[in-house]
DNA sequence: AGCCTTTGACCAGCG
DNA sequence: TCGCTGGTCAAAGGC
């Protein structure tokens, strides 16, 4: 009885909503769980070549036999026919204008997911542009290439999925992020994002612990999730620094998962967050929208310690900050600023995923405040190299030069990710000064393979490409502490995406789906130096 | 006492 | 105009 007839009506629905495109848990479901006998619904089966098998066959062998770039290579993953069927017809990317959304491209089927779990890559590079290539070249092109057709998505977008998906190999986790789309126009107004994936190894452990701990594999994970005995792990989907009050609970159709309403309980803080979970309790979806206008409250002692403490803090989505609010003092509320952080654990492997400016969340916003502050709708777009702010939606107004920044603050190396890598190969990519290197993991049967790619344009920016999932542990820390999470830990990832061009393309992040079995390729990009 | 969660109902946008 | 759906409200209850 709670009516609220004589409630106010709530704040105006200010311009258009950041949609969430949020594949329906079918295809989800189809292709995680597809897995042996996936039948009809795309799912792939475990018997056939694994995406690695077949992405690898494109450059693996023998990285030096043609001119062509990893991009490319992938392209050519996904042309292939194998790949094909998993893929789905052209239409499964379509644009949910919803109206609502105001041109958010919604991916019927999880991209992330394609490459790895059925085979086929998730997103079209055009060809000759490789991943390091692609951190530089404007993003104009929304869409990729009809003729590889996949996908309508942009380059960031694509870019996003990977880098996210980065973060480590068998992240499950999926960071999702969501520009609103500009309802009103021309993208004057320089968008910046940035993705601290600082947390990613240090994600709610205990989530993934419990699950772990019914979870024999990640095969085996996302069939039996459902059944899984998992008592709800979680109150919260994360500590982000910043307090919420939850304020409504719903049902989503098309989704299981039930959908929380947050709020931040700071006083005239507009900051939301909606927060999905799987009946099982896991999050995941984390969607923040708004951005704060306060600083972040102070660390709460106690178990979790600051919230950008690199080394222990589980501060997940230190995000709200970093995507919504884009930095704090930033006050910039033009717009709303959506940003979901998708997170997966369904293997049964805790991520943590901060998408938070850097090691230093404050210190995020201040930096970024320094470049965007009072620029009103009509700062000219600039670019910034080290721009900590995660992720950063100048508003629904405009959007000139979307820049999507994901650094972490770990200092190990990517190299060092926990695995062993034996190098065996390396090229020079047309356009990119830097030779792009192959490593292998040196485990026995483990097919995992890993391109490091350096940008051209900013030796800095290293793009890890990860394929596979590994079969095995970690091996034993070598001395490495970072890594008790999970494999592939993602540091220091730094991205930047040139403007899109054409619009009112909405930044959308959407990294591997379900995770799981297989774990696609994913992509890191790495500033080494940050110092 | 204060804050947060739960939950059923209401409201608004959209097709 | 109507139904659907997502988002929000606010009372009730718990911690």
């Amino acid at each position: 009885m709670a009516g609220h007839d004589s409630a106010p009506p709530p704040q105006p629905k200010a311009a258009p909503r950041p949609t969430i495109s949020l594949p329906p848990r079918s295809s989800y479901e189809s292709l995680f769980r597809g897995g042996s006998g996936g039948g009809g619904g795309g799912g792939i089966a475990d018997a056939s070549p694994g995406p690695m098998t077949l992405v690898s066959s494109f450059f693996a062998e023998d990285p030096d036999s043609e001119c062509r770039s990893f991009s490319q290579l992938l392209a050519g993953a996904m042309a292939s026919p194998a790949a094909a069927p998993a893929r789905g017809p052209p239409e499964a990317a379509e644009k949910t204008d919803g109206g609502r959304g105001g041109g958010i491209v919604r991916q019927t089927r999880p991209l992330g997911l394609m490459v790895g779990q059925s085979q086929s890559s998730f997103f079209t590079i055009p060809a000759g542009l490789s991943p390091a290539s692609l951190l530089e070249t404007p993003a104009g092109a929304a869409f990729f290439s009809p003729t590889s057709g996949h996908f309508g998505i942009s380059h960031q977008q694509a870019l996003a999925q990977v880098t996210a998906q980065a973060s480590q190999a068998h992240s499950h986790m999926h960071v999702q992020v969501e520009y609103p789309s500009s309802a009103t126009t021309s993208m004057t107004q320089p968008m910046s994002s940035g993705i601290n994936m600082t947390l990613l190894q240090q994600m709610p452990l205990q989530i993934s612990n419990t699950y772990h701990a019914t979870s024999e594999s990640g095969e085996d994970s996302h069939c039996d999730r459902r059944s899984q005995p998992i008592a709800p792990i979680v109150d919260k989907p994360a500590d982000d620094g910043y307090n919420w009050r939850k304020y409504g609970q719903k049902q989503v159709k098309g989704s299981e998962y039930p959908r929380s309403y947050y709020k931040c309980t700071h006083p005239n803080c507009p900051v939301k967050k909606k927060v999905e979970r799987s009946l099982s309790g896991h999050v995941t979806e984390i969607i923040y929208k708004g951005q704060h206008n306060h600083q972040r409250p102070a660390p709460r002692r106690g178990k979790e310690g600051g919230p950008n403490d690199i080394n222990g803090s589980v501060d997940f989505p230190g995000t709200a900050e970093a995507i919504s609010q884009g930095g704090s003092g930033n006050v910039n509320r033009s717009g709303d600023t959506a940003a979901v952080y998708k997170r997966e654990r369904e293997s049964g492997h805790g991520t943590s995923e901060q998408l938070s400016g850097s090691s230093d969340g404050e210190e995020v916003g201040d930096t970024e405040l320094g470049a965007d502050e009072g620029e009103g709708n009509e700062r000219e777009p600039k670019r910034r190299n080290m721009d900590n702010r995660v992720a950063e939606s100048t508003s629904h107004k405009t959007v000139t030069e979307p820049r999507i920044i994901v650094q972490t603050t770990s200092e190990v190396d990517l190299l060092d990710d926990g695995y062993r890598w034996r190098k065996y190969g390396q090229k020079i990519v047309k356009g990119n000064a830097y030779p792009r290197s192959y490593y292998k993991c040196t485990s026995v049967g483990c097919n995992v393979r890993k391109h490091v790619e350096r940008a051209s344009n900013d030796p800095k920016a290293v793009i890890t490409t990860y394929e596979g999932k590994h079969n095995h542990d970690v091996p034993a820390a070598r001395n490495n502490s970072h890594n008790t999470a999970g494999p592939a830990v993602t540091n220091n990832i730094h991205m930047r995406v040139p403007n899109a061009s054409s619009n009112n393309q909405p930044f959308l992040m959407r990294p591997d789906l379900r995770n799981n079995s297989q774990q696609p390729f994913s992509v890191q990009l790495k500033e080494e130096n940050h110092t």
